[in-house]
DNA sequence: CTCCTTATCTACCGATCGGTAGATATTTGA
DNA sequence: TCAAATATCTACCGATCGGTAGATAAGGAG
């Protein structure tokens, strides 16, 4: 809705017949949106035709059916993500140097992106295990993923033991579910929660909170200790 | 899917006319477990009465509407775990022991009522404001209640200061993503999220980092000071 | 200029959705 | 016992969904 409203084609023709050709990453821009704000069942081809000016004709022309489209719209989020956090993670410092650029990363991308919080999360509560395979594995696949490398700390000695399990779905849940409530949130700060501001203020809470989590088992074995 | 499968009715009829009414409750607990499975946009009705083994118009007929249906699971299930939250912070003891308490009877009921997180989810999630008002506002003065608790605690100096809204919502995710994921979470786990064995682990697991979360700030700060 | 490819549209199709109508049988209560 | 209320079913309706067919026009290559 932030693109062109409302019959937004780039050169208007009698019958809609090929002008310059919507750039593809404009529908999935829009696909995202509306995926995004109703969720795959509730998005229907028209009303993501629509926020992009074509005809629902147009846009299974370029994609095909709707569930490629979905998965072009999700690989291409979990894409920029992934190699985010895979930048991220292979940048200098020790390990709470690392999980902080990572979690900074996660929280400006988050932020970036409105709606890919919420596309992340519907994909990991979608319970329906065989309708849309890949995806569902790329995003079970991350956090098994993001699982490994706490591990590995653990392993290591950079981290208090704990069940890594435990510590990765906490911490995905800590990063979506903020930005994936967009409104609520939104609602409760009293501002937009993308507005530039405010996303530095959940980065340094993020901050704080993430390593806090990451930490938890040290600080109650020192409190238990006191 | 666990009670009464396939033409589960009470008395089987050659035309299925009033035999033993079945229970409103149990109309309830399949429309959840459709509504969790699907989505609101994706359960459909025949679905639904499928699962609770009536015919859709007769679901219709006990509940007037796809939505009324669907806000009186929610009501349900809010309402329930409304009066176990204000049970668990009306008890004895300072706020660490109540929150403890809030947070191992949050645990408890989210891993004995399968579903409920991913509904809850779903409502904190969605953003088109005006389709079910009621519901969305429940859930959305739910966090804010939460908040403002968390407010109060760190105005009596219980809790370290830092914006009331950001921890809320961090603990909303911290507790809901963990069930709502179900599946990714037991893929992980290698075990049903459900399990009691199960719940008790999280329980403690939430326990740690819910404190965590809490006293952030507190290492944070000492951290800094070391 | 002429074709061929491509992007777009209008018009339509079968399936499914939420919801309604009306018949039938059970239960209840006077 | 009998009538009113209730629970359930089958059959259907209009709307919308994802997807297809075919016509039309623009752009590019020779």
């Amino acid at each position: 809705m932030t693109v062109k409203q409302s019959t937004g084609r780039l050169k208007t023709n009698r019958t809609g017949r090929p002008s310059s050709p919507v750039p593809r990453e404009l529908l999935v821009l829009s696909a995202r949106r509306v995926f995004a704000r109703a969720g795959y069942a509730g998005a229907s081809l028209s009303d993501i035709a629509a926020e992009s000016g074509i005809t629902k004709a147009t846009l299974l022309h370029h994609f095909g059916d709707k569930e490629s489209l979905y998965r072009e719209v999700l690989t291409d989020v979990l894409g920029r993500l992934g190699s985010m956090i895979i930048g991220g993670w292979t940048g200098p410092g020790d390990f709470l140097a690392r999980f902080d650029a990572v979690g900074a990363g996660v929280t400006r991308f988050l932020g970036a992106n409105p709606g890919a919080a919420r596309l992340l999360v519907e994909e990991l509560v979608r319970s329906e295990g065989g309708r849309l395979g890949p995806a569902r594995e790329l995003v079970e696949s991350t956090v098994r993923g993001l699982s490994r490398l706490l591990a590995d700390a653990m392993e290591s000695g950079e981290l208090p033991r704990q069940d890594p399990h435990q510590l990765a779905l906490s911490l995905a849940g800590l990063h979506l579910t903020y930005f994936a409530a967009a409104e609520v949130s939104a609602a409760l700060l009293q501002k937009d929660v993308h507005a530039p501001s405010l996303v530095s203020a959940r980065e340094a809470a993020v901050k704080v909170q993430g390593r806090a989590l990451c930490l938890a088992p040290r600080y109650a074995e020192n409190r238990s200790r006191r």
